[in-house]
DNA sequence: TTATATTTTTAGTCATACCTAACATTTGGG
DNA sequence: CCCAAATGTTAGGTATGACTAAAAATATAA
């Protein structure tokens, strides 16, 4: 049985991906201290592991992870960031308590699931009728239950943007850009990706496909390579792809 | 230590609790069926329980809940149902699949981001701009993830509906009712709670509160008791208990 | 290079949570 | 009332995942 890690693989395997982001070298310590558990336990782990190929192991020798281990782990830390991001971006929930729950609850989540989540929160931002001001406006009170006024006030306000875009766009068809002009921090949503002839990973595979939302991250000073976020996956785009990918910017 | 029950424990207190509501008696047996494991291993689960003094077991004995067991599966039920609502109602997961998960995530979820999910719930239903439609419509789209237009198209009649309400409002003060009067399936948020003097048990202790959104689940035929749900919470109240409580309904 | 310190592994325990096979008790039919 | 069927428990085993203490390997410093 390849499949089915246990809740406690997954955080061990979560943890030396990270780790070997974070340095060159992972040491059993390392692992150790970050779990929070003893030296003995981390060879026991690394030794499951390595029966289900997932790292490469043997006794005193340097720990690394396989092709199929590290597809596990940026799933299970795939799996945390999105729950991490609800938890946060939608329910308001303080950080620190948001990015425990979502490493206890990471194990336990179906696929089913999180692909709602990250559907959720996209939804929100899409909608007109839902958006930032509204999440905000839930974080604001959550603490006490909104009113009614409370929630009528700001919908007006709602309105008038929506009617000052409508305007907008009938002058000016679409404020639409190339995924390679955005800023970091933006956000848009994908209307059309041209396939370009030299043959190019098919970046629609990877999520970057009409009505999905994308993130900028981050833009290296060279203008390339851009780092996305879409559908809780971390994208590292070449200005080439980019530029074959139009935006709808939010 | 009388805290930190496992996931297994957890299940074992939940399925004797359903069984209790269903049947009379709990069988050992009933539970291994509804747990899918075999006999001792419920046989030592009820021993782990009864040293815990959440269960009242002696071998051959009958099986029942101490007052902290009955707590504790109330507990894990509470988690159960909300994590199943929120994933029904405003995710749109499909029913079975969404109790299946709740049950695997009732055990690691905290309690701060528990009740986020009833709030936000809550918030969705109270806010005009959020709102029963503006799910349904997130639930029909979420395979392809909404258009802007699907989006701005329906938010005009929210506005119509907000502003007819106003109008409404205007001339009649609130659409306000006692507790007692709501029918079952209806919602309504708690404005007010009028303190008996005849010293009844203080429904606002236990969520009755003003703020909270109220659902009617069942009237008794005499109109007594009238069985409601309150942050996630089933409560049984008499109907003098009731008459105090004043709704908006929603 | 040798001695010491650090890191890692092995060995042995413990607790949970399952299982099967065998035994014990309770229950209901004749 | 007695005996079989149903139900429940004990005994004994496996697997996971943690721990401490002690040994082994590796790294570092003198
Ligand atoms: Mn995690
Ligand atoms: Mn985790
Ligand atoms: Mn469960
Ligand atoms: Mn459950």
């Amino acid at each position: 049985m390849r499949n089915a890690l246990t809740a406690s693989l997954e955080d061990y395997l979560e943890a030396i991906f990270q780790i070997i982001e974070e340095k060159q070298a992972v040491r059993a310590k390392d692992i150790a201290r970050r779990l929070g558990v003893s030296n003995p336990s981390v060879t026991g782990a690394l030794r499951s592991l390595a029966e289900k190929e997932l790292v490469a192991y043997a006794p005193y020798d340097v720990i690394s992870l396989t092709p199929r281990g590290k597809a596990a782990a940026r799933d299970v830390v795939r799996r945390h960031e999105v729950l991490r991001d609800f938890f946060v971006n939608v329910l308001a929930v303080e950080e620190s308590a948001a990015d425990e729950a979502a490493c206890r609850m990471e194990h336990s989540i179906p696929k089913v699931i999180l692909e709602r989540f990250i559907r959720f929160a996209e939804f929100v931002e899409v909608c007109p009728r839902g958006g930032e001001k509204w999440i905000r406006d839930f974080g604001a009170r959550c603490g006490q239950g909104a009113t009614r006024e409370d929630c009528e006030r700001c919908i007006e306000s709602v309105l008038e943007e929506v009617r000052h875009r409508k305007r907008r766009e009938s002058r000016k068809a679409f404020p639409t850009a190339k995924l390679n002009e955005l800023k970091p921090g933006q956000k848009g949503k994908v209307l059309k990706v041209n396939f370009h002839e030299g043959g190019g990973r098919k970046i629609s595979e990877m999520g970057v496909s009409p009505g999905a939302v994308v993130e900028i991250e981050r833009v290296s000073p060279m203008g390339e390579p851009i780092d996305i976020k879409v559908k809780g996956y971390h994208l590292s785009l070449r200005r080439e792809e980019a530029e074959e990918v139009e935006i709808e910017t939010l």
